[in-house]
DNA sequence: GTCTATAGTGCGATAGAC
DNA sequence: GTCTATCGCACTATAGAC
């Protein structure tokens, strides 16, 4: 689960201010959504002025962009991690395990980012988004490509980042939420 | 699952031109996002200017409001059908296949638009969402309040939203999706 | 790398004619 | 109920001083 600079991943080194700005965004999206969120806002939660920002990126979309793939970066590294395991059993239980850890890290930020709209259509034609999704698929499906193992892999990944930020759930800490869902989460795997 | 004027709905009666807003709003949401829709996209979606929606909603948040509140009544339908039913497993299952329905049926659009930041804001405070959200909680779960019953019900429900918009399920047609969500579905609960 | 200042655009919202 | 026209404002983005 350390930080890891995983071979395939094309994202640019970012300098300290960039990952600053990243971070201030990472913060403000789920709260008020990518469209909601002004340059103007990110700036203030710095402490700076927007020209400041604007010296870091040109456009308001090269921001959305480095927020959607550095969380993308950490779902990469999880199956980077999957796939060195030496049995398919073994890689299933890894990828599963690093999402929950993912899910339960962020709570509220990773899934509500990544379900925004704006993000959903940066990554209609990212190459890497389609590459990490199938080898997600590859890892928890094989060469199953019925209709029971998609929905039931499309299930399980739903209900592992979604379950996360659920009003039922949001008094639990960390920890209880962490092995609640691993536990129902290899249950439902069989 | 027809057209049902719940009991306790409080939302008002909606004139045809308001009608026609909604459902404009309820397409445009789900692809821009509540803050990336403006009134000028919603006036273009129905042919008409920005001044004749001002006519039948006084500001934005009104719009938002009332597609929040019809998507929340559609679920309120669910929950009351539910409550009606003889046994409690009847009732249980009742809800679980009343949700698929629902999430079957608007694919991209239900859980998108309940999952915005902004609708999420406007729920914080909405005494309607905690009644209902406190009725769904005892179908599913009655009076078991443990960590293990809530992360389950949460899974269950945030798998059955999420799973209809997954990428991994994109091709499979409405009746094969809907059948194996709750055959899965209905596993998951035991 | 940060600032002040500003250009240009689209937003939410209103006034008043038809 | 819909229109044209407009107000005031916040937004993205840029220019140029320090």
């Amino acid at each position: 689960m350390a930080s890891v600079n995983a071979v395939g991943s094309k994202s640019p080194a970012r300098s300290a201010a960039q990952l600053r700005i990243i971070g201030a965004a990472l913060a403000l999206f789920p709260e008020h959504g990518v469209s909601g969120t002004s340059l103007q806002m990110i700036a203030d939660h710095l402490g700076v002025t927007k020209a400041a920002v604007y010296h870091q990126f040109n456009t308001k979309d090269e921001i959305v962009l480095a927020v959607a793939e550095a969380e993308l970066a950490r779902l990469e590294a999880v199956v980077a991690g999957a796939e060195a395991a030496s049995t398919q059993a073994r890689a299933r239980l890894l990828v599963v395990s690093g999402i929950v850890d993912l899910a339960v890290d962020s709570r509220r930020t990773t899934t509500t980012i990544l379900s925004d709209p704006v993000i959903v259509g940066f990554f209609a034609d990212h190459h890497t988004f389609f590459d990490v999704m199938s080898r997600l698929r590859r890892l928890l499906m094989g060469d199953d490509v019925g209709a029971d193992a998609r929905v039931r892999t499309a299930m399980l990944l739903a209900a592992i980042s979604g379950a996360v930020m659920h009003p039922f759930v949001v008094d639990l800490d960390d920890d209880t939420l962490r092995t609640e869902l691993l536990r129902l989460a290899r249950r439902f795997l069989g």
